[in-house]
DNA sequence: CCCTTGACTATCT
DNA sequence: GAGATAGCCAAGG
């Protein structure tokens, strides 16, 4: 179905916990396509829903914006309101997503 | 139809 | 850890 890769991206990252956060390639990969990552960014940022895009970070846990950009700083300051903690422009949620997938997937079917 | 772009990723130097 | 390389895939020229 055209739209359902979109749906899913809006659907799992509007899911994200506070505190929490995931890569590109893993919101691809929970909405059923794993070679996606790309296009979960260009889901979200075409995107009118109000996300939290802020959550999603590349697959190392840095920020996918420039680090000169607006758009870097915003994001780390939003994730670092949260509890997220920085280091070396690397961000270590604490918290564990195992939970959130498992809930998240299984409560579909 | 071919080529370029990108909020990506894994792998190799 | 930083660069280069090769996959990846949709959109726009």
């Amino acid at each position: 179905m055209p739209g359902d890769f979109d749906q899913m991206v809006w659907k799992i990252v509007s899911s994200i916990p506070e505190g929490a956060v995931m890569s590109y390639g893993e919101v691809a990969k929970a909405a059923g396509y794993p070679k996606r990552a790309r296009m979960v960014s260009r889901a979200m940022s075409r995107s009118e829903k109000k996300l939290p895009w802020y959550r999603v970070l590349r697959s190392d846990y840095s920020i996918a914006f420039d680090k000169d950009s607006d758009n870097y700083k915003m994001q780390k300051s939003l994730l670092e309101n949260e509890g997220v903690e920085f280091k070396k422009n690397k961000a270590c949620s604490c918290q564990s997503m195992d939970n959130f997938l498992d809930q998240y997937l299984w409560g579909e079917t």
